[in-house]
DNA sequence: CAGTTTTATGAAATCGATTTCATTAGAGCT
DNA sequence: AGCTCTAATGAAATCGATTTCATAAAACTG
């Protein structure tokens, strides 16, 4: 391990050169009002010359931040909306002068709490989570720093958090089955065990149900799962042998449902006819797929910017609150209908 | 623009509280085997007591590495496996006790050149260019600042660089096609315009053609669209209508091949009896929609693992060579077959 | 024009950790 | 006991930029 050995153009370079003090080489580029046009001049000329960049670490250790925010994802994989967000709040938080640490848990609340930590160490001025655990060991670490931060995607009682009403729109899709007449149900939700937004979309779906007079368990339900195409296809599969009565089924992702549509026709089950089908997300599948799916749109953009003007208010001093859901949208295409008699 | 109002615990706190120097206090955490086994006793009790961490920024200030290492993206849109190396690469470097700065360049070189400075000027000790241009004005700025540096996932001449021979793989896909005995054939590369290495796709291809003496301009090309599955969708619909004698599609990814596919099934054009068509990547959705994809695997861990090691390996002063090409894999899946007579 | 206020600049302290160099105490040896 | 050598520790310099405070020069004011 040896370090950089180049020597960088310092203040003091450009100062001897331009004959001024560090400090006027130092206002030249943080308060250039406050100098003389032709100090100025001199002063840029010489930095140009030297190609002369202020050095951001030393920068952040005299004026206690760092322009800097982390970001801290589950995982990429099959979420292209999670890809989604961090590009383009990666290019939002640019355009304010920030960079962006990037850091993934891959759904391990341990590994999240140490990429925090690490990220602290790195002086961060804000962090950013995204479609993080509600009950993460992070919130205290954050706490304990006095670090402003943002939980995004979920919307998470009692923490600042921008996000969809997942409740409302999943709510949605079981009353659009519901009303096209369908009764035996499957659901398709993995990580119930350990991931509680999932768990509260099940739950959800239950309460809806419930509230129309049907039994819970009259509910087939696969969880033991990923979030891939395959994934559906198997849950489909499973369902069919399983649950053989089932007539709808709802996915947790359009992957999912995209496998599951898939299977059906392997099966020679004709979607929507003999299956009905919704997904989540609207991603380019749920359009593209025939039958087309229907889905839930979750215009992941709208987060991402609300997530971070949240983090800029935060870090200008402010004390923005969460403000309302961003809205989701159900999207009927072809891949429900009502319900065959069998 | 308030700063950070809370004062965390420095070297001096910890130093005052158990009663020894500061500099023992910072050799209590650089080499500890330095230190009497009490005194180091005392400084852990003072620094747990205090929660105490070295500020990262302070230590790179004065050693003169920051143990954070950019990576530069063109886009995760429709490339999964961007995503995927991002991951991967983090979770890789995070052993090795590295952060990870992210941003994405949009396609655009301009802005590659842009976030490269904003990273250089944060003091990252290494970069990495995931997907990215040939002749980017990334490179002068890293020989400038003395950065180490790697590109990854295309193998560029002349650079530093670790990825796939996508020339041998691109040409694997063309002879299976020929050998298949089709002659008519129509490739969906976008980006030609603007991208080289999707250009040397495409010469590869009609050397190919060449080399088996078929006229190039037999084949008919689409390059005016993006990665998407509908881009997919709609390339077929041009195909099928300015090029009707085509029985065979190369597309630059999987998302295309799955759009073409779908565009088939809409139009009733029988996936491989037809047509044939291929994808690249092996992404989920090829062996997973009706036909499964012909297509080449391109593993993308592999390609991390080449890349953050390379780094590390820079970062440690040696000078490791590029070495061979990370090896691609021709699967022959349902949509590729013989072309029936018309 | 003398006195007062601005304006432009520099010297030096500062941010927090590391490291060189010096010093002291103790161990080992004859 | 006296000498040398090692191990453990501290004082102070250092990394590079910013900022406070002081000061000199210039611009007003009546």
């Amino acid at each position: 391990m040896t370090s950089r050995q180049i020597r960088l153009a310092t203040v003091k370079d450009v100062a001897l050169l331009a004959q001024v003090s560090p400090a006027t080489v130092s206002r030249a580029f943080n308060s250039p009002a406050m100098l003389d046009e032709t100090t100025l001049g001199k002063v840029r000329a010489a930095a140009q010359k030297l190609k002369y960049q202020p050095l951001g670490i030393a920068r952040s250790l005299r004026v206690r931040r760092s322009m800097v925010v982390g970001a801290v994802i589950q995982s990429m994989e099959n979420a292209s909306y999670i890809a989604g967000m961090v590009e383009l709040s990666q290019s939002l938080l640019a355009q304010h002068g920030y960079t962006m640490l990037l850091a993934s848990s891959q759904f391990s609340d341990e590994h999240a709490v140490v990429a925090t930590r690490a990220m602290i160490r790195q002086g961060i001025d804000a962090l950013m989570l995204i479609n993080g655990q509600p009950d993460t060991g992070v919130f205290p670490l954050l706490h304990e720093f006095e670090i402003p931060y943002v939980s995004a995607w979920v919307r998470i009682p009692g923490q600042p958090s921008q996000g969809f009403d997942h409740l409302r729109a999943m709510r949605d899709v079981a009353c659009h089955l519901l009303d096209l007449g369908h009764r035996d149900l499957a659901v398709v939700i993995p990580f119930l065990k350990t991931n509680d937004p999932q768990r509260w979309r099940l739950r959800i779906i239950e309460d809806t149900l419930a509230a129309r007079g049907i039994e819970p368990n009259r509910c087939f339900l696969v969880d033991d799962c990923g979030f891939g195409v395959w994934d559906g296809r198997r849950a489909l599969a499973r369902i069919a042998e399983q649950a053989p009565r089932t007539t709808a089924v709802i996915c947790a992702n359009d992957n999912l449902a995209a496998g599951a549509i898939l299977e059906c026709h392997a099966r020679g089950l004709h979607v929507p006819g003999y299956m009905s089908i919704t997904g989540y997300n609207d991603l380019e599948i749920a359009s593209a797929l025939e039958p087309s799916i229907t889905t839930i749109r979750t215009p992941y953009e709208l987060v991402a910017r609300a997530t971070v003007d949240y983090l800029l208010a935060r870090m200008a001093g402010a004390s923005p609150s969460n403000g309302p859901a961003i809205p989701t949208e159900l999207i009927v295409r072809a891949s429900t209908a009502r319900p065959a008699i069998r």
